[in-house]
DNA sequence: CCGTGTGAAGAGGTTCACAGCG
DNA sequence: CGCTGTGAACCTCTTCACACGG
């Protein structure tokens, strides 16, 4: 899902000669991958293990071992053969080729049901986001608190931006404001769009959008539903 | 994104003499997009336009024209050449084509922040799924109103799930009981789950299973802002 | 003549199998 | 001897280019 609207630029990477460069491209796959694995270390980590090897990981993660090994010689050699993993070592490096090294600052737009549920996630802090302000257009929302904050009025939203130092934006709202919202948000400075409004989003090649969608989802899930349905009909 | 634990079984094809089947096997990327194209179709509809070639249906899709025709190519040829699409004529198809031809009853387990703005999601209704039960462990919740529902005890989970008639189940809930859950949900007969909890589920490969996590679509975000901010560091 | 539909080429991702190191 | 790291084969998806039909 989705997993897909990145924005590559292709002639970005025109010079030739960036092979020793410390930060090569990781196929976009393996890193939608690597956040399992972070995810997998960091229950191993609360677990008090301390090495694992890279069946039990994969097993963990939900992929296979190969692809497990591939995905980490793409951000360098952090296992020890014939032994395995460190675990605490080699999630601080994941999470260093993720860019996990500081908190992200988010701010989220929208106070509507699914904005406030977002706002009171737990699951954000615990990895490395912080949940900095939520905004609404609705008079009647505004000010309201969510959470340990307090609703902000989005005529303000530039301002609000700047002041908390926010450098993502989580889009929570209705499909007929959200291109509007966005084009702000973007000329705000800000390059980095979580969407959740079931529209699709125009936005310059710099900046990166992603999408969810629940309605999406389950049509996916219905169209493989209705496969294991009618196998023999055309029979 | 996401979009990926999608449980295909190879051996279950092992018919060679289908070719000729009206329901030809659709690839998983594909079918992602059809929700896109379905969704901009509909937008036409409203819009009272009757008629759309490939180039205008792909760029409010936001795809290449090329994706565009090769994906229509695997639900059957539905254009006319020189001319271009039928909207509802083809609107319709593509719904058939992914299960969409009568509503499914999708049941809601977790009614915190987010089940009960999904619960309250219009989204739903409009595209072909109706919501029939929200359900939560807490007695607190049990019995409380959202949207028009009122929240369920999950303890009678299979009970529900049968009155109801529900053919998919979202899971919104903590970590800690989502496996639990789930397997109750699958052995209730459901085939079909959409699951926000940020764990790996465990699932037999009958079941169809799909994540949505927020914290994973965040750090995808942020790897590309980092890797934004320091381009030449290497250098 | 125009836009669809599709084989073929190309790119990207996954799996395999084993070399290499501890 | 065991497990990691990786080139190579395999497979899927995307893009290209053009044949085909209205």
């Amino acid at each position: 899902m989705e997993k897909n609207v990145t924005a590559l630029e292709p002639s970005a990477e025109a010079v030739p000669g960036d092979k020793d460069s410390a930060s090569k491209q990781i196929p976009p796959a393996a890193v939608a991958r690597m956040t399992l694995y972070l995810r997998a270390l960091n229950s191993l980590l609360a677990e008090g293990v301390e090495r694992v090897s890279s069946d039990a990981l994969a097993e963990a993660s939900g992929v296979s071992s190969s692809t497990l090994r591939k995905d980490l010689s793409y951000v360098g050699s952090y296992g020890t053969r014939g032994v395995g993993y460190e675990v605490q070592y080699l999630s601080r490096h994941i999470a260093a080729a993720l860019g996990l090294t500081h908190d992200w600052k988010v701010a989220i737009v929208g106070a509507g049901n699914l904005g406030k549920a977002l706002a009171r996630y737990g699951g954000f802090e615990s990895r490395g986001f912080d949940v900095v302000a939520i905004l609404d257009a609705d008079p009647m929302v505004i000010g309201n608190e969510v959470g340990w904050l307090r609703v902000s009025d989005a005529a303000n939203l530039e301002l609000v931006l700047q002041r908390t130092g926010t450098n993502m934006v989580v889009l929570a709202l209705p499909a007929a404001v959200a291109q509007d919202v966005c084009d702000r948000v973007i000329n705000a400075g800000i390059r980095s769009i979580l969407s959740f409004a079931p529209v699709l989003l125009q936005v310059p090649p710099h900046v990166n959008l992603r999408k969810v969608d629940m309605a999406t989802e389950l049509q996916i899930l219905a169209y493989h539903a209705q496969r294991a349905q009618t196998p023999g009909q055309a029979l």
